[in-house]
RNA sequence: GCCCCCGUAGCUCAGCUGGAUAGAGCGCCGGCCUUCUAAGCCGGAUGUCGCAGGUUCGAAUCCUGCCGGGGGUACCA
């Protein structure tokens, strides 16, 4: 299974785009700390620099003097007038003036001509890596359910999930592999397996067996293989392969990059289970009691000592994931992230003590628990059990709302809140989905920027000397773009792609406002049509990143 | 019992490594298409940020306790 699959590996490496650029909020950023530094005399200081809540506090605001204030044993405002001064010398023409406002806060208001500058400097050619933060060789674990059914849209928030995560770690320049462990042991395959027979006989599944409709197909399929219902082990392996089979395919048109489906069955064929045993005994942390052979997590923090292989000398299942943890790391991958669901948080700790006793300290462990996701249709919740059948299938997700609808649902919320997720309204409501409101940001600039091309004999190139005002509605809009960089990496940092779905409504709003108020094509006025429309060109490309993060198409048009 | 997540507008949820008058979408009420896509825009109404203390110039945000909801707590996977 694994040998089959690499070929995929590193795709998402590849394609993806990244979207730092030079920055001059930085710019501006630096500038205030410099200032709040030499008046302080204290190197340490880390001011902030936010966009103004409200216009008349003007376009962006610091804390500096507030921050240095106590320190200095003087008022903040006081302190604030100085700072102000100092930052009004350093920044010269681009600052139109600065204010001291409430319990003193510094509130920047800056010349157009700064606003232009910057537009110019998003125009230009990006720098490919962002600034900051060491590149390092993470593997993404995720989605990961068990190959005894199809994926259920509650998978469908693990693979939106997991695959933004991943896109967002690459666009902050890590080296990342996404993978998927399938668990083909182990005692739900037999029931599986039991199941598919039960029904080529026309019976009906054993208690705790699987009783979708997808087992009355795989009966069949394996009728037509020439399977016979006694062949337990081969309905089991077979049964899995074609499940697996059906899960990659599923994944593929969700949009989810998975590098390798990693076996765990393959984990005892190629002797990776004694192998990771062998380290764990190596390193001092397991011992024997009752037969059973244990690890000691306990001295790791977890609540109690674990089971690694029992007393019947069988691995269990977290024996085997240990061994396949081990692997991951002897792979050469220093962050390990799983994506899990709820039900498995009080994996976590284990999993983590299994790590640190594997005494690697350059690697780390993350696990990143994903809430429950409650399908609500007809107005009641929809039992999501793979054994009892009654599940909505990712593909039926899909086939609903469109994967792009799906994907911007699904990724909406905080990986740590539970969602509903209200069937009937996704699907009566499609054409209202956030989702389209994004798209149809960038599929209008699209239309403006054909607009321009198709006309002939102006806007070529000529840099203008510029002097109409800069609109506010601009201003908002380029700031917004200028904090893209930012938000992305924090987005990373955070393992939280919904913010980049809230970045991207935010920024298709602003958009739509500036589209409102300012006229592009023939836009009056020297040079403002060209300023314009690299505004929009801008922001396309920004909200084309932004989409591209989360695995959703920006469209040309609608 | 212990562990994890959540509690913010009628609903679904952002905001939580502390900042100024707490936001979005949906829903509700009222406006806007001889101008680059009305899948859009503008205006209006709705809040004890679960409760109580604490930390400080400042708390939805940090700390403690409590209440409520969900999940977990195997030699299952």
């Amino acid at each position: 299974m694994r040998s089959t699959t690499c070929s995929r590996a590193s795709g998402l490496n590849r394609r993806m785009v990244v979207v730092a650029r030079t920055d001059p909020v930085s710019s501006l950023l630096e500038v205030v700390t410099e200032a709040a530094r030499e008046l302080s005399g204290d190197r340490s200081v880390l001011p902030a620099l936010d966009p103004a809540p409200r216009p008349e506090l003007g376009d962006f605001s610091s804390n500096a003097a507030m921050l240095i204030a106590k320190p200095l044993g003087r008022a903040p405002r006081e302190v604030a007038v100085e700072l102000a001064d100092a930052v009004s010398d350093r920044l010269g023409e681009s600052l139109e003036r600065v204010e001291v406002a409430g319990p003193g806060f510094l509130n920047l208001f800056l010349a157009d001509d700064w606003y232009r500058k910057a537009v110019e400097e998003l125009s230009g050619d990006s720098a490919p890596v962002p600034a900051g933060g060491e590149s390092e060789r993470i593997l993404v674990e995720f989605v990961s359910a068990n190959p005894t059914g199809p994926l259920t849209a509650a998978s469908g928030r693990h693979a939106a999930y997991g695959d933004a995560v991943a896109r967002l770690l690459v666009a902050t320049g890590h080296q990342v592999s996404t993978e998927y462990y399938v668990n083909d042991g182990g005692s739900q395959v037999e029931s599986f397996a039991a199941s598919i027979a039960a029904r080529m006989n026309g019976d009906e599944p054993p208690e705790n067996g699987y009783r979708g409709d997808y087992v009355n197909q795989l009966a069949d399929r394996a009728r037509e293989t020439g399977i016979g219902p006694e062949e337990l082990e081969r309905l089991a392996l077979e049964g899995v392969a074609w499940m697996v089979e059906s899960i990659q395919q599923s994944l593929d048109r969700f949009g989810v990059q998975m590098d390798d489906f990693f076996s765990e069955r393959s984990l005892y064929q190629d002797g990776l289970v004694e192998k990771g045993l062998e380290r764990l005994r190596n390193a001092g942390h397991t011992f024997e009691e009752g037969g059973a052979l244990w690890l000691r997590t306990t001295e790791f923090g977890d609540d109690k000592d674990r089971v690694l292989v029992r007393s019947g000398g069988e691995p269990t299942y977290f024996g085997a994931d240990v061994a396949y943890h081990a692997d991951k790391v002897e792979r050469g991958h220093v962050r390990l992230l799983d994506v899990l669901g709820a039900d498995h948080h009080g994996y976590v700790a284990r999993m983590d003590a299994a790590i640190k006793s594997l005494g690697k300290e350059d690697v780390a462990f993350e696990a990143r628990i994903l809430q429950m996701i409650h399908l609500v249709e007809g107005g009641k919740r929809t039992k999501m059990s793979k054994r009892a059948g009654d599940i909505v299938t990712l593909d039926e997700l899909v086939a609903d709302i469109g994967v792009d609808a799906a994907r911007f649902f699904l990724l909406q919320r905080s990986h740590d809140s539970t969602m509903d997720l209200d069937l009937d309204l996704a699907r009566s409501q499609s054409s209202d989905n956030p989702v389209y409101y994004v798209q149809y940001a960038h599929a209008r600039i699209q239309s403006i920027l054909r607009k321009a091309a198709d006309r002939p004999g102006t806007g070529n190139g000529t840099s203008p000397t510029l002097r109409t005002p800069v609109e506010p509605a601009e201003k908002a809009l380029i700031s917004l773009l200028l904090a893209f960089p930012a938000e992305v990496h924090q987005a990373a940092g955070r393992r939280a792609p919904h913010r980049i779905c809230a970045y991207a409504t935010e920024t298709a709003a602003a958009f739509h406002a500036f589209y409102r108020d300012c006229q592009v094509v023939d836009a009056p006025g020297e040079g403002t049509e060209q300023a314009r429309l690299a505004l929009c060109e801008s922001t396309a490309a920004t909200l084309r990143s932004a989409l591209g993060l989360l695995g959703i198409s920006a469209p040309e048009s609608m």
